[in-house]
RNA sequence: GGGAGGAUUCCCGAGCGGCCAAAGGGAACAGACUGUAAAUCUGUCGUUGUUAACUUCGAUGGUUCGAAUCCAUCUCCUCCCA
């Protein structure tokens, strides 16, 4: 069949970044069966958002017959990327990172088709950990300059506030790993986010000096909002991939209320639906942008959670937040016939359920109008639940617009 | 090893020995407006059934009628010199 060049379609879809060689990448990428790199350094244990990202070039690339390879950085992981980052990470115990890999392993699957040999994962704690210091320093730091290193801007910043030695070796390590997959897996191309930049750069020089081979490195926007903040933050911490983590719920909260600006571009980056169909979404405005976020929540939750499940809490939000309340599944607090007949405060009871963190807060909620009781707001900041206040046993407490809970005689 | 500085309520960050539960900003929460968006405006933002009391300002002791503010010791961080 006559496809498009996945070039193209990566750049259509507004992926990339910056490419080291763009035209001889666009004519390899025209021929199937080039394999490429991306790696991930372990560093939680769970892959988010940001990972998201590069597991869906993973798959455009593999739909259009490459060879992904992804790249755990059980080796790389012990000495932490300084890259993009003010401070030096915390180092990890090699256990930590152990586990950490066979979760990554493990999500990365949902995205990416690994059966049959499709796609590959390799550790580079495999051959990192083996390397003998000055062998690796002979071999490989003849080729690195150190004043070149330091003028690069990953670098700049952390030398203002310091840089240990451990991390300027990063980009060291990347760039061998890159050499390693050369010769070890025919790899010749290396992607990553924008942010990895020179370490991708130093591995493509690194094989172009040391083998005088082919090696080509692209790089990709990073999710950021039209603010140009990363994505994928919320106030309790990143986005995981993790439903123990972020549950499908919030994960689908969570795109479902991006900013107007930034729906399209999700659309694009997050999910496979073909450009034309997101055009018609782009056409949308105002109010009716509404219906871009529904379909964008769907379907990045679909893909990382699975159908079923992006069904399920597609409904669950459409009940909460458009049939004017409440879902089956809202969070539940079992109280005694007993506390209810001797009279249960409600200030306690918030308390109980964590709607509020102290009795003083829930009694300022109330004097700001911001707890109802059965959808009637509540005024006596000391008001006693008593039996009538339940019907069938229950009996809904509501905190502001869109924290429903239900109580429950049992 | 020598020297300097710092640790304050979720975060950043003010803080004269009494008027400090502690300025200001951010975040958060509620209300108004709305489209489960953004922006804006209002209120709240240590605990306690509320002119007050209680627990907080890295830890432990001390000085004082009184300490986040002074002293001593300790812990941790940052920076400079070697």
């Amino acid at each position: 069949m006559m496809s498009t060049n996945v070039f193209d379609t990566l750049e259509a879809r507004g992926y990339i970044s910056q490419a080291t060689h763009r035209d001889e990448i666009y004519e390899k990428l025209s021929k199937p069966g080039v394999s490429f790199y991306i790696g991930f350094d372990p560093t939680a244990d769970s892959l988010h958002v940001g990972h998201f990202v590069q597991m869906m070039v993973m798959s455009h690339m593999q739909q259009a017959g490459h060879h992904p390879i992804a790249l755990m950085g059980g080796g790389t992981g012990m000495i932490g990327d300084p890259s993009g980052r003010s401070d030096m990470r915390q180092m990890m115990t090699v256990e930590t990172i152990q586990y950490n890999v066979s979760r990554f392993v493990e999500q990365m699957g949902t995205v990416v088709d690994f059966t049959n040999g499709r796609a590959t994962i390799v550790n580079n704690a495999d051959w990192l950990l083996k390397l003998n210091y000055v062998e690796f320093l002979r071999d490989i730091g003849p080729h690195f300059s150190v004043n070149r290193m330091l003028t690069f801007d990953c670098y700049k910043q952390r030398l203002e506030k310091g840089l240990s030695f451990l991390e300027f070796n990063y980009m060291l390590m990347q760039s061998y790993d890159f050499l390693y997959l050369y010769k070890n897996y025919a790899c010749t191309m290396q992607l990553g986010g924008d942010d990895q930049w020179s370490n991708i750069l130093g591995g493509v020089e690194l094989i172009r000096r040391k083998e005088q081979g082919e090696a080509f490195g692209l790089t990709f926007t990073l999710l950021t909002n039209s603010e140009g903040k990363k994505m994928g933050k919320t106030a309790k911490g990143a986005v995981w991939l993790d439903p123990n983590k972020t549950t499908p719920f919030e994960f689908y909260q969570y795109w479902r209320n991006v900013d107007d600006a930034d729906v399209i571009k999700c659309m694009k980056l997050l999910t496979f639906l073909p450009l034309d169909e997101i055009a018609e979404y782009a056409k949308l405005s105002d109010a009716a942008t509404n219906e871009a976020k529904k379909r964008l929540a769907y379907e990045v939750t679909k893909i990382v959670h699975g159908e079923e499940l992006a069904e399920a809490v597609k409904k669950q939000t459409e009940d909460l937040f458009e049939k004017g309340g409440r879902s089956d599944d809202m969070a539940t607090t079992i109280v005694t016939a007993d506390e209810i007949a001797a009279g249960l405060s409600l200030l306690d009871f918030l308390c109980r359920a964590k709607l509020t963190a102290s009795k003083g807060e829930g009694k300022r909620l109330i004097a700001g109008n911001g707890i109802y009781l059965n959808d009637a707001v509540v005024e006596d900041p000391f008001y006693i639940l008593t039996a009538r206040d339940f019907t069938a046993e229950e009996a809904i407490i509501r905190k502001g617009k869109k924290i429903y809970h239900r109580v429950k005689i049992g």
